[in-house]
DNA sequence: GTCTATAGAAGGATAGAC
DNA sequence: GTCTATCCTTCTATAGAC
């Protein structure tokens, strides 16, 4: 048994590149009920049914776009660090949050859509590796607040927070720019706007320290 | 020529309302495109063709919600007066939005899903009615603070942020919920972290009236 | 590996009886 | 106003020639 869905020439992986970037393409804005095989096999410039031969199905072209997603799309906050200072810590997640944004728009706009859906192909992998990173990272804040190093907010919903703020300006590109006006650049204005946002809301306020109260139960890495 | 487009009896208005009632269900979690009449007729209890009695089109249907929509969705910002004090006249406005996604979500990602979409049946209304909208009560939060009753933000940026993190509370409602845990109520969390939030980057540090650099040419309502 | 052809199902919309 | 039946298009996926 020939396994033709794992790549052997160099002409088979360009073919399975390709038609993964006209699947993100499509995927992306018209989500997966809305995609057609049609409009992926013309924006990859392929025939429909050659895109059948690279992968089974739309479902297993639209499985291979998440798994490739979800590799990549939790390390900004997988890279923020005990070892550093708390605020320039959270503001340096916020910057790498909206860089992808930036660069990742499509990909943004594909997550977007599956959890606008009801997650019905992402349940799993949220309330498992999802939820555990955000509990280790929410502990990782409420220790930093309990020692004073940060103001008091709410460690899982400040992630919301930075989540919702930096996605906005990919999923929701088109209002940004229909709403600022055409020919201005949302992101100089973005990154300012929101590392202000965020250090005015994480600054310690003064030597405070015991008078802070603990919002989450934070007493160590969940 | 009889219209029967138009509620003439009760069973006709009350079946239009059963419809669009069914509809929103079916859009606001499949789009547009994904979306079919079966599962709209099915969630509204009626034959597919009677759908197709009341409304001439999917299309139509569609159309009828977003205007309905866009009747009551611009209502919290249009509410955000000059008379209020602007710290407290903003978190009312966080408040009010708050309070829409946890009411009405379906109608958030509705929206959600046409702006992820490409916004392709609503650029007009964006580019004009939302902007002008947008200008005019960036203009009074440039006023506030430049008159040092308001932090220094970017104000249309400041309005990107309430709607980007106040909607994924009924956007990303599925994502929060798994995230969160099993039971959890994320709203009265929600509610005091946003206030939280904003109230930090809007409190004007001290007597700076002068040193605050305006962000936007504010120089009065557009 | 690529193409034409087509099966088989689902979707939007219409016809016409009652 | 509601129902059954149906048309036509689109869509996913497969068959089989080359």
């Amino acid at each position: 048994m020939n396994l033709p869905k794992r790549p052997r020439t160099r002409i088979q992986a360009r073919n399975r590149e390709i038609i993964l970037e006209a699947a993100l393409d499509v995927f992306s804005t018209q989500g997966f009920r809305g995609a057609t095989l049609d409009q992926i096999a013309a924006a990859a410039g392929l025939s429909k049914h050659n895109l059948l031969y690279y992968y089974d199905s739309k479902e297993t072209m639209h499985a291979a776009l998440l798994v490739r997603l979800l590799d990549t799309w939790l390390a900004p906050l997988r890279a923020m660090s005990p070892q550093g200072e708390p605020v320039a810590e959270i503001l340096r997640y916020v910057g790498r949050k909206l860089e992808m944004a930036q660069e990742f728009p499509r990909e943004s706009r594909l997550f977007a859509n599956e959890i606008l859906q009801g997650a019905p192909r992402m349940e799993g992998f949220i309330a498992t590796e999802l939820r555990a990173l955000v509990e280790e990272k929410a502990a990782l804040v409420a220790r930093w607040i309990a020692e004073g190093r940060l103001a008091p907010v709410d460690p899982r919903h400040l992630i919301f927070s930075i989540w919702a703020t930096t996605q906005h300006y990919a999923d929701f590109d088109v209002q940004v720019r229909l709403v600022l006006g055409p020919g201005e650049d949302p992101f100089p204005a973005a990154r300012r706007h929101l590392e202000a946002l965020f250090r005015a809301a994480l600054t310690p306020t003064g030597p405070t320290t015991d008078a802070v109260a603990p919002l989450a139960g934070g007493t160590g890495p969940g």
